[in-house]
Parts: structure tokens; C-alpha cells; sequence
DNA sequence: TTAATTTATCGTATATTTACGATGAACGAT
DNA sequence: ATCGTTCATCGTAAATATACGATAAATTAA
């Protein structure tokens, strides 16, 4: 008899598979406006900076900044270093992953 | 000038597109595997009463019945009142809309 | 009418998210 | 060496999310 049951508020992802989890964290990533919408300012404009995507937003410098580190956090984007600038990309291949398991989960849930 | 550019944690959200906003708040609700576990459960198991859901889930009926409560607001399930019970079951209508965006969204940044 | 069953809601506690301005770190240019 | 640019991080504040037990509400059964 342990104290671990007396918790609050700490998610028991433990108890769930891995794809749920790991698929419960990409859309954690894509639940906010902004981070869909950066997304498609890396492929639909021709831009890949912070400040490009700052200026193309209702967000302070700062905020953008956390919004990507979430979306790079999950690797639905990458970023690489230019000097003192970062180019931003989506990351195809955890979005094709990301793709895949939502088709599967989409296909056992519904008439699609 | 007024003061309501002073404020803090409000999502902005109302500066996004109808379309982004409510993808995002689907990814939202989806982004616990508690919830993606409860919609595959209303489809696989033959069972849609939160009790059901309870007794394969390793949460307390009032987490259950928070999470069946997200589902419900965004329209990915519905709850039928029978007697002092309800029977959830998965929402066709929206599960379809969703796919059909996240697919529009994933055709546009992926090579999907 | 009373008891049992089922579920939602309330109250509470903690963690996380979202947002901002300020600051610091890294690099290029002058 | 200094200055400007770019971005991440820190500090902070408020809102939201997650979890639980306890309780209330609604209905069925006895």
C-alpha cells in the first residue's frame, strides 16, 4: 500500500498503447489554430522563418516560438540553423506516420 | 485605445479561419488516449454505457464520464438517454467531417 | 414508497497550456 | 569590437485540463 494512488491530475498514459498515446500527442499538437496554420505557411508560402511566421500571425515573437517548439517536439516539423536564423520545415515523414494511424483509427471508427 | 490587447492566455482565436478553429478544437479532443480509447470502444465492444467504458478504462467514473463529455461537445459522439442510463455511441456525421478535413489539411503540408 | 442503479455535476487539487514582455545567446555585417 | 538581427528562453499570469471522491438527479425495480 503505497502512496501512488493519491494523485491529482497527472495523465495515467502508462495505462494506454503506445499508438494511442503517441497518437493523442499529435493531435495534442494540432489542437490549437495556430500550429494548423503554421503548418500550412511552411508549405503554402514561401517562408520558413519564426519572423516570417510571426508576421503572418496574431502572435507575439515568443508565443510563435512556444507554438513550433510544440509542433517540432512531436517532429511535425524540423528545423535547421542558419546562422542566426532557423529555417522551419514540416517533417514529412512523421506526418505520413501521423496520416497512417489516423486513417486506422478513423477507419475503425467510422463509415469512411 | 482601448485595453483589450491586456490580457493573458486567451486564445486569440477568433483571428483564425472557421475551418482552422474547428479542426483544432477535433484534434483537441482527441488528444488523450483516454478519448481515442472511448471511441474505439463504442465501435469495437459491444457496449456504450459509461459504467461499460468505466470497467475497461483505468479511470474513476466521474474522469470517464468528464472525458465522454468532451467527446460530446465537439460532436464526436452522441448520448441517448435510456432510463437512468445512457448509451453513447460515435457520431458518423462529424467523424466523417473530421476525416474529410484532416485529409484536405494533410493533402496540403504532406506527400500523403 | 423505498431502494438500487446509473450518470452528471460539484468541489478540490495539481499540472499544463497559452500568452506576453524582457532578456540572453548566436551569428552576420559594419 | 560593436551593432543589428533572429530566435529561444525566462519569468509571470491567467485559463484550461485532468483527476478524484462525494453527492445529486433521474429512473427502474422491489
Amino acid at each position: 500500500m503505497n502512496d501512488k494512488e493519491n494523485y491529482m491530475a497527472i495523465a495515467k498514459t502508462e495505462e494506454f498503447t503506445k499508438t494511442d498515446t503517441w497518437l493523442a500527442d499529435i493531435a495534442k499538437a494540432l489542437s490549437h489554430p495556430a500550429r494548423i496554420r503554421i503548418l500550412k505557411i511552411l508549405t503554402e508560402m514561401n517562408v520558413c522563418m519564426c519572423g516570417d511566421i510571426v508576421e503572418l500571425l496574431p502572435l507575439s515573437q515568443s508565443t510563435v516560438s512556444q507554438h513550433l517548439k510544440e509542433l517540432k517536439r512531436v517532429g511535425l516539423i524540423k528545423g535547421e540553423i542558419e546562422g542566426p536564423k532557423v529555417c522551419y520545415c514540416v517533417n514529412d515523414e512523421t506526418l505520413q506516420k501521423a496520416k497512417k494511424e489516423l486513417d486506422k483509427l478513423f477507419s475503425l471508427v467510422c463509415s469512411c
